[in-house]
DNA sequence: CCGGATCCGAATCGATACTG
DNA sequence: CAGTATCGATTCGGATCCGG
């Protein structure tokens, strides 16, 4: 009975209907960083419910967004449809468009791995990336660890253990040349509300190995500029 | 305490805090189109709970994406910040997105004034237009009249009346080249599954005023690709 | 351990009525 | 016009439980 619909035919609305329901979006967003089991996906979003982690699933492999794919090792990942895929410039602008309002971190937030990954790629600066000579980062936030590496334009980033080596997810060899150690305080420098220098000097940023310069190559990659009003950071 | 928070650190979780919450995203949609008072709003979202309405109004200036503008003649209406503005091309792209996965219009499904608007500049194709003449259309669909005018890679949609004037609208002057009527199927015109012809020859769409062949046009015009995988369209 | 299903209280939503 | 108030219908959140 309850008609959910909100009644009107429209592309936005349509939308919003596939994806907007709470959670749904969040799901969407660590599929693309790759397939994930339900386990994974719990994980990743550590307050879902798990009912209502199931019902999304269902919702959005029904909305062709999400399919189903059992796994030949045994087990069972779900992932996004080609046209669930299309969801990422969307994700990713939202994401930058929201990093602009984040506060400071509340007491029990946490960083996954799956969402610090794509607020990389969202603060990815794909033309200053270009100019700059190739690099290689181990960036640890709170207990996730990922390897990115930057080349020319492109972006890789792998997610370390834990947890384990993602389905599909190749490691990659060599060293690091840099490897440093943050807290959700990584925001303020991705921001430019903090120069390297600075973070390391709060203690925001520890740098574990390499050299401390190569963080200005960094924080020149990964930016995001605090567009027009940065509101006043809603509770 | 019922804490809706996500839970995470994230610039992606921190946008859909804002205005993910049901109804939320529709709102901001019209007001892309303009400045809106609360009697406005509720017109063009009929299916929107009264109690609703407000909630989200209050919300959405409190994450500062919208502001509340007494009106100098009396009055009052609602108007996105600049914050809230740069929320213009991820809903459009949600449009986009959705616009795939429509499906037939539901038997009281509307087409509102602002949907139609923004359903417009999605299709939009800037650069196909800034390569054909500058053109002149209006359209009819259901009870919404839009002018809509192509010029080089601008576009210029004004809604006529009903319902009156948007504040701080401006009619155009002159004279339409193409006036038609279409209902809820101009979808298959835009989406390509009909040629303007083949829409004519179905009813779909009645051309009042003018050269038909300025359909060809504005099908050129506006216009959504069925990307990649066009998806069972969900009921 | 993986992939959920079930149950229940709390919060939110939807519809309508009502008010300054 | 611009909202509140109210109340039943849903949905969400948290916890537990179950089959493989």
């Amino acid at each position: 009975m309850g008609s959910r619909s909100y009644g009107q035919y429209c592309g936005v609305t349509t939308a919003v209907e596939l994806v907007g329901e709470r959670w749904a979006l969040l799901i969407v967003r660590d599929l693309l960083v790759g397939p994930r089991r339900y386990t994974d996906l719990k994980q990743g979003l550590p307050k879902i419910p798990t009912n209502i982690l199931s019902a999304r699933l269902k919702e959005l492999q029904e909305g062709g967004v999400v399919r189903r794919i059992p796994l030949k090792s045994c087990g069972l990942v779900y992932d996004l449809t080609e046209y669930g895929r299309e969801l990422e410039p969307i994700v990713v602008a939202l994401g930058r468009w929201g990093f602009q309002a984040m506060g400071e971190p509340g007491i029990d937030d946490v960083v996954t791995a799956d969402s610090l990954t794509i607020a990389l790629r969202t603060a990815f600066q794909r033309d200053a990336a270009a100019a700059l000579p190739p690099a290689d980062y181990e960036v640890h936030v709170g207990d996730v660890a990922l390897r990115v590496q930057v080349d020319g334009g492109e972006l890789r980033i792998a997610q370390l253990a834990p947890p384990a080596p993602p389905v599909g997810g190749r490691m990659p060899d060599g060293v690091p040349e840099l490897v440093f150690a943050a807290g959700p305080g990584i925001r303020r420098l991705i921001s430019g509300e903090l120069t390297p220098f600075a973070a390391i000097d709060d203690g925001v940023l520890q740098v574990l190995r390499g050299d401390e310069t190569l963080l200005e190559r960094f924080a020149a990659t990964f930016h995001i500029e605090a567009g027009a009003a940065a509101p006043a950071a809603a509770a």
